[in-house]
DNA sequence: CAAACATATGAATCATTGTTCATATGTTAT
DNA sequence: ATAACATATGAACAATGATTCATATGTTTG
């Protein structure tokens, strides 16, 4: 007696367009890219690194103006900026105690303009 | 005896840089604009997702399609196509049994690219 | 109408992630 | 060296979210 085993996924060879499948996987990105540009997206996708960016948009900021501008914890707002570093979003520099950053390149400028424009359509 | 709950937040009265946080401040877009600008970043920001955009960026393909294209189940696909439809990336256009969808307008294409560059710099 | 099919949706599960609390690191001034 | 301070970090907790499984909706064909 055969069992339950034999249901096989009937969809995709009775509807898939073929010949655009294949076209689209061959220009498709490596993997890791797509991977990787998710990783960037997924950085810009919360409302306080949102603000933070918005924030240094305007002006370089230590943490602590950051914390207190926005009514966030030091703490908070120290794991924030961790998270935006190793994106290459913003950059540090550190004058003494404090620590000032401000955003790492024209690309987010453009990203979050973009971003904007969208949402305002 | 007093308590220990007069512990207050020093930091913010000490090394605050006032005038300028005051001016970023003022021009602060609207909180609600700004969790907007998180959401459609959030959308972004999932491999899967990018990767549906991707293929759209290439060609207009039906659910079934994405679905072989990607290794992906069925069910996972249109769970994704409505997070991307209701962020307004893609639009579906119904052709009998079958729905085709294809990305929305051209802001997506340039987000992405930009994204790209971010990530080639 | 019934069967086959493409897509959509709801509930459940598992993983990811943002915040908090406590504490560590590193710098300046007394 | 010690105290005060700005920032960073680690662990824990709570919330959010992506995938799976089962099933529903809606369309075409016999």
């Amino acid at each position: 007696m055969a069992d339950m085993n034999d249901i096989i996924e009937r969809c995709g060879f009775l509807c898939v367009h073929e010949a655009t499948v294949e076209r689209v996987l061959s220009e498709m990105p490596a993997d890791e890219k797509l991977y990787d540009l998710a990783e960037l997206f997924k950085v810009f996708g919360d409302s306080t690194r949102i603000k933070i960016l918005y924030a240094l948009f305007e002006a370089e900021l230590c943490v602590c103006d950051i914390a207190q501008l926005l009514g966030l914890t030091q703490s908070a707002v120290s794991h924030q900026l961790r998270v935006l570093k190793s994106g290459r979003l913003v950059k540090p520099r550190k004058e003494g105690k404090t620590v000032f950053y401000s955003l790492a390149d024209d690309h987010v400028r453009t990203l979050i303009a973009q971003g904007m424009e969208h949402i305002n359509e």
